[in-house]
RNA sequence: CGGGGGGUAGCGCAGCUUGGUAGCGCGCUUGGUUCGGGACCAAGAGGUCACGGGUUCGAAUCCCGUUCCCCCGACCA
């Protein structure tokens, strides 16, 4: 293709409001541009791109037997009345109106569209097993898209489902999933790993995640080198051995001290002058509908999805918080109170004492507490997101918090969707039983987005071979000397043939050629000057830097073929 | 949903405090020179200053409202 005649139009400048280097590289190279929040339009060189993550998915998902079939965005909300979606989902999904005023929605997944079409379909073991996907565009109005093209409102999924008759088979399916997924990525030259991870609004039990590092990701894992232990932090768990890290007094007795600063952890460890691990957080919530003191220690957090485990809950309000424990948030314990409250600790705290917390008198902590001698606790229960250098559980080395990119996960949906669905089939001895699902996700702009993420350089992206958007670029410098231009064109109707190949034919000169070439990265490049067109020779280039070599112009097709079928 | 920042030529920005002919860089067009690392000279085109209202002789600028974009947070005491 001749650059002259393409839309690949590239930017000199940062672009506005971009905060990631994926981000800014992808409209810089002129990849996509932004519409509107959270929604882009690729643009022919960043589409080409996604067709050839496209390509590799779809190879591999072929491969594990996988049938490609094509379902609607425009969805009736009988569906998702009949799993409770339609309300769980809630303000995430894009909401409308047909003109007969019929509720509709656009899919921001297809689990029931799926488990409508296996529930007509399936009726025997014998239909069973089956793998359906489908590239498609998924719409979800996220509360707040971010970070570019990594959150978006509008974007394509591949989305797969599996059909299996019992556990056991669908354990099959789950793993040709994990194999097909493995290659797509190690296709497209990612560095993963996977994850344990919590199945939010998906259901089901099992549920891994494929995740790429980098510090734009906006999900966190909490890996262990030594021994490998790894997990999203919002479900991982810290070893005993981190629960020894402070020792306090046991006999230090409970006093009430005047605290006369905002109540956060902050700035009461620095009024006091003690270190935050010395702390209890104490932290109302409605769990079930009523109170529970949920208690950790000041350097930890919560984690929503561990609290999720306790039962449906939620903050308590401030007034809430004064009516229940008669003081303002910030100067609220677990001792001492008038009503009766469940509370919850972290295991975390079983080992502590000393600690300081709320009095429930505003301007007010109590500290000496002793967890065993001045509060009942219910139950002792894993609440905290892991720090970085908290102990890991199985080898005690310590643990690592990373930010990564979620380019897959993949569900058990066990019988989730069919049994509430009506999807059974009859087994050999003529017994309905519900289909056991799975389903699996990947996303192409991610993968693009991500593969940008960790391969470039500070002049623009170095495309893997597989995804690059052509494979080589020719770069005439002087388009308006003949031998050069000759040369060029006669070197590029050979190659074109061949292989995906762009050649530079703007009359621009060379810096602004190089810069681009960069930029763009395409992953070879034949540069012909004038230079080395003196001894009938020109050069070959890789984008990375890692070659370079000096031909004969009528051999640099042929090299440059070799080296695309090498790799 | 709460908080913060922003919207001026295709892109990046200045001008706004103190109201008075709408500017700069890049890009684009034309002509010329240049060509192994974002070249140079000359001449041009391009604007509803986000939108609506108000104040004023006069508004990009002051006031009110709306909208869109970005960031942080969403009860972490």
């Amino acid at each position: 293709m001749k650059w002259s005649k393409k839309l690949i139009h590239t930017l000199k400048e940062q672009p506005k409001n971009v905060e990631n280097i994926s981000h800014s590289l992808s409209i810089r190279a002129g990849l996509v541009r932004p519409l509107i929040s959270g929604v882009y339009s690729y643009l022919p060189l960043g589409w080409r791109v996604i067709s050839n993550i496209i390509t590799i998915i779809k190879k591999e998902m072929n491969r594990i037997g996988g049938q490609e079939l094509f379902l609607p965005a425009l969805t009736p909300s009988e569906l998702w009345e009949e799993t409770g979606r339609w309300e769980e989902y809630g303000k995430e999904m894009f909401k409308l109106k047909d003109r007969r005023n019929r509720d509709m929605c656009l899919a921001p997944t297809h689990e029931e569209i799926m488990t409508e079409i296996a529930r007509k379909e399936i009726t025997s073991y014998k239909d069973l097993p089956q793998i359906w996907y489908q590239i498609q565009t998924k719409f979800r109005d996220e509360i707040r898209p971010r970070g570019g093209l990594f959150r978006l409102r509008q974007f394509i999924m591949k989305d797969s489902y599996s059909f299996d008759t019992n556990d056991e088979m669908f354990r099959k399916s789950y793993n040709l999933h994990r194999e097909a997924y493995n290659n797509i990525f190690k296709r497209c030259g990612l560095d993963f790993i996977t994850v344990k991870a919590s199945s939010g609004l998906m259901g089901g039990s099992l549920s891994e995640e494929f995740m790429v590092f980098s510090e734009s990701g906006e999900d966190v894992v909490v890996v262990c080198e030594k021994c490998g232990y790894k997990a999203n932090r919002e479900v991982a768990k810290a070893g005993e051995s981190s629960k020894f890290k402070v020792q306090s007094s046991k006999d230090e007795p409970l006093t009430k001290v005047y605290t006369p600063v905002k109540g956060s952890v902050e700035e009461v460890s620095k009024f006091l002058k003690v270190p935050k691990t010395k702390l209890m957080k104490s932290l109302l919530y409605i769990i079930d509908e009523e109170p529970v003191f949920l208690l950790l220690d000041g350097e930890h957090e919560l984690s929503d999805e561990k609290i999720r485990k306790l039962g449906t809950a939620r903050a308590a309000t401030p007034d809430e918080i004064k009516t229940i424990a008669g003081a303002s948030p910030g100067y609220i314990g677990p001792v001492g109170l008038k009503t009766k409250v469940k509370k919850f600790a972290d295991t975390f705290l079983k080992f502590q004492s000393g600690l300081i917390t709320g009095a429930n008198e505003d301007m007010y902590h109590f500290k000496g507490v002793n967890l065993e001698r001045d509060l009942k606790i219910d139950e002792y229960v894993d609440l905290m997101l892991v720090n970085d250098g908290d102990k890991c559980e199985n080898c005690g080395d310590s643990l690592k918090v990373k930010h990564t990119i979620e380019i897959g996960h993949i569900f058990n949906l066990g019988t989730k969707y069919s049994s509430s669905m009506g999807a059974f089939f009859l087994n050999k001895k003529g017994e309905r039983r519900p289909i056991v699902m799975g389903s699996y996700g990947t996303s192409p702009e991610r993968i693009m987005m991500s593969i940008i993420e960790t391969h470039h350089d500070e002049d623009g992206i170095i495309w893997p071979l597989e995804i690059a958007p052509y494979k080589v670029l020719i770069i005439p410098l002087n388009i308006e000397n003949p031998e050069v231009k000759n040369t060029a064109f006669t070197i590029w109707s050979d190659l074109n043939e061949k292989t995906e190949t762009l050649i530079d034919d703007r009359n621009e000169s060379v810096g602004v050629k190089f810069k681009d070439a960069l930029l763009i990265g395409i992953p070879l490049q034949i540069i012909i000057g004038e230079r080395s067109l003196k001894t009938g020779k020109v050069e070959i280039k890789s984008r990375d830097g890692k070659f370079s070599k000096v031909v004969k112009k009528e051999d640099a097709s042929k090299e440059v073929i070799k080296i695309v079928n090498r790799e």
